[in-house]
DNA sequence: TAAACTAGACCAACCGGTCGGTTTTAAAGA
DNA sequence: TCTTTAAAACCGACCGGTTGGTCTAGTTTA
């Protein structure tokens, strides 16, 4: 049922089957499936979801024509299990963990913007974020895709308003601070900012808006009397 | 000579017939490739350039493919000419007429934002802003739309300091504020809000993002000492 | 043996681009 | 003013290639 909402056609059976695998191997079906879903993913990163080639995917996967269409009822369906199972994990990693128990939001959501700056891989710089590129793309144009995108928008944001929401709870956060206003403007300038990097690739802007953020965020601590 | 750098193929005589028309209307040739290039910018905005089809840009500019590639050596071409005559426009109208000659930056600043949620027709929050569409989509793939689409960040981001620059001159800008971190959070933040809108559709959201930003820009004021 | 899975030939639709030919335009020649 | 002429502008059938998707046949697995 849970497949059916990623979009594949997966059976019971062969859920049985790969939770029976003891160890990380898969069955050979579902080892298929992930190849199938890490080339999706990648190709429509290199190049969106429409202009994304499926020969591409199956050259990039090892497999066939006949494999895809076993596992996926059509190219959408591959592209939004796609953009799930990568999408999902990207944000867990680099918000939703590092901002779960934090005692200190405002440095911590600092922090998170920093990392991509400072550990940001050469395709983040080249491509942008993929959420915000799919987000580009496919929100006029295909309604579930914008749920999804949309969804995980949701997440991000009362992620970062209940962790702001915990440190005036604690005293790091000033009581009167606009937690739905901070977590707006962290959201927006930190989506722009990688989107601009990928035109202009001149990291001083990109410095200097963080830069600017960063100072934003400070008047919002509690007045040090 | 200028003709060229904008990708199409007219002809000195051309220049020389169109120059010549006394009022307001176009000679045939030039009809036809204003034409084209409305067409080809709404095409585009609407799909993306590699999405964009020559077919529909046909017939929205009820024009055969001869006259096409008569007037443009290719898609590529007629894709970058369409982006120069547009979104150098917008640009203009939107924010480098506003600001070029304010007395109160950071109020004026503050205006044009306001002015896209407030004015924004449909098309801007279904597709968002044709500058950012172009970036995401294509400054990975053509250096040629990269440097145009850089170029244009550039003049956008000058365009902010040299107004606020006057603004600490007239001391309605706070002299120990750094304009350039004030210009790289406007950009990024309004990027950022605009694009994040098409997925969301949330306009709390957004309007959360301009407060956020707003309540920024005023700590940049001099003290009211 | 039934179900899950893989294989790849095949299809119509569409893509950007080419090309030989026709019409329109404006300047030159008489 | 009328005719000639060459370039500019336009036309649309056509091209090879690619697209997402279908289908039948064969292989693997439990």
């Amino acid at each position: 049922m849970s497949q059916n909402l990623n979009g594949d056609r997966a059976h019971s059976a062969a859920l049985k089957k790969s939770a029976k695998e003891a160890d990380g191997r898969l069955a050979r079906g579902d080892k298929t499936r992930a190849a199938l879903l890490d080339a999706a993913f990648d190709e429509i990163y290199e190049h969106g979801f429409q202009s994304a080639s499926l020969a591409n995917i199956l050259r990039a996967a090892d497999c066939t024509k006949g494999s895809l269409y076993h596992h996926f009822p059509d190219k959408h369906a591959l592209g939004l299990a796609a953009a799930r199972a990568n999408i999902g994990d990207h944000f867990q990693r680099m918000w939703f963990t590092p901002l779960a128990t934090t005692e200190d939001p405002l440095t911590d959501i600092a922090n998170c913007i920093q990392q991509y700056i400072d550990n940001g891989d050469e395709r983040l710089f080249r491509l942008g974020c993929p959420l915000q590129n799919l987000s580009q793309e496919m929100s006029p144009i295909d309604e579930e895709f914008r749920l999804f995108l949309a969804e995980t928008f949701a997440n991000w944001r009362s992620t970062l308003t209940s962790a702001l929401s915990r440190g005036i709870d604690n005293g790091t956060v000033c009581q009167t601070a606009n937690i739905n206003q901070i977590a707006a403007l962290v959201i927006a300038s930190h989506q722009g900012n990688i989107g601009t990097l990928k035109a202009t690739r001149d990291f001083s802007l990109a410095h200097d808006a963080i830069a600017a953020l960063f100072s934003y965020l400070n008047t919002q601590r509690p007045a040090s009397t």
